[in-house]
DNA sequence: TTGATTATTATGTGCAGACATATACCCTGC
DNA sequence: GCAGGGTATATGTCTGCACATAATAATCAA
């Protein structure tokens, strides 16, 4: 008997990882059924239910119906990342926060954009341009584009007051997106960050929607320093 | 009256995450609790736990006893990156996915290694250096530091026939880590990516622990024409 | 006013039982 | 041998109830 006594949903669920890790339980090898495992706790199935789930959604077993629940092989194991809110960012490290727009136009999307956001047709937009600053010192650059027929509301927006990114997350909840990552020289972002245009920064771009509608489409360009970290 | 019949967990969790969407929630306010909306959806407290627990794991609600249900005010949504396992990804564009290991050593940690893993003294490590091939072509260069004292059994494996990180994934789990990502120039790895040294690079770093024993720490130059992809 | 004690309350967790649902597996008929 | 259908089974979910726990709010004492 394992848990002699008081059978919480997290001790049990310990101590199925236990098993795991010391291969009580081998990689892509079915484990007892919920009932038998409850019995042996001398819980109810429900609670051997939850600890398996939780174990299940961080990616440590697989759950099928009659199928039974099995050791996952590879752990695929998943990193989190709180998706970087740039003042958050520099005011968690001690810094002072700062944003100026650069630029604002309306116009049609480029073709690109289009792409980016799968815009069957030309669609005015919103650009802006905008710098963030930590201490002072230029942390990121952002060109970003906002589809007006989803987010009419940011045309009479003050956004040299709010930067872009928290005036929509705060009136233009999404409901999916994506982002991706890559380096690039920093080409003509260099001015606006202080770099030479060969110089190596991080990209980052990053688009939501909501439902099928477009919002929008950015494409941000961070300082040499920065370093994009998560935790596993 | 919401649902007016068969309220499954899903449907009252999809019901609350539209209210919190339309502002019937509004930001930073309390929702009524478990006990009224299991009355409102005609069902069990439990299931309304469920549901309300399901949005506070997906950082949309703060709960806390006796305080109640909260609505975040800024969703700092999570990002979720599957941890890149270069053979999946590679295999998963349809590409054949190749491997070679170029070096491998023992020796004492070097400085820059040991703060990483937050070794306090010089110990004995694996160094191996290796490059991961997509359809023949270079896609990502690795130089990984592996603690001998703590996964003494990779001192045997053939890590010419399996690489490090799969070996690792399977043979040594962790239990915490963290990554990071920045831009650099390719410099020494570029020989191997085939690039040239000016050419920037995306490079993560990775450090696994287990417990407290630290595991092992990979630097990471991926080519440029490499992506990382998270979904929102 | 301040500090400690107690009551109240909302969420967290547990149990037993029931039914729902997916699906692996066997059995049948061709 | 193979396709199709039926069945057994393991997980998924819900209910109604109970008690645990955390934390606010109220009360009381110094």
């Amino acid at each position: 008997m394992a848990g002699d006594r008081a059978a919480s949903w997290q001790s049990i669920r310990d101590t199925i990882m236990l098993r795991i890790r010391d291969r009580t339980y081998p990689p892509g090898e079915l484990i007892p059924n919920e009932a038998d495992i409850a019995t042996e706790f001398g819980c109810a199935r429900a609670t051997v239910n939850r600890a398996l789930r939780d174990l299940a959604e961080a990616g440590f077993l697989d759950r099928r119906r009659k199928a039974g629940t099995r050791v996952i092989e590879a752990p695929q194991r998943k990193a989190t990342l709180d998706i970087p809110q740039i003042r958050r960012e520099v005011e968690a490290r001690g810094q002072a926060y700062g944003y100026r727009l650069l630029a604002r136009a309306t116009g049609p999307a480029p073709e690109d954009v289009r792409a980016r956001l799968r815009l069957p047709e030309v669609e005015e937009t919103l650009y802006l341009e905008s710098l963030h600053l930590a201490d002072g010192a230029p942390h990121m650059f952002e060109r970003r584009w906002v589809v007006l027929r989803t987010v009419p509301a940011i045309a009479a927006a003050d956004l040299a007051a709010v930067n872009p990114n928290e005036w929509l997350v705060r009136e233009a909840p999404y409901t999916h997106g994506g982002m991706e990552f890559h380096a690039e020289p920093a080409g003509a972002a260099a001015a606006a960050l202080g770099c030479s245009p060969t110089d190596p920064v991080l990209v980052m771009e990053r688009q939501t929607w909501l439902h099928e509608a477009p919002i929008t489409y950015a494409r941000e360009h961070f300082a040499q320093s920065y370093r994009l970290c998560l935790g596993l």
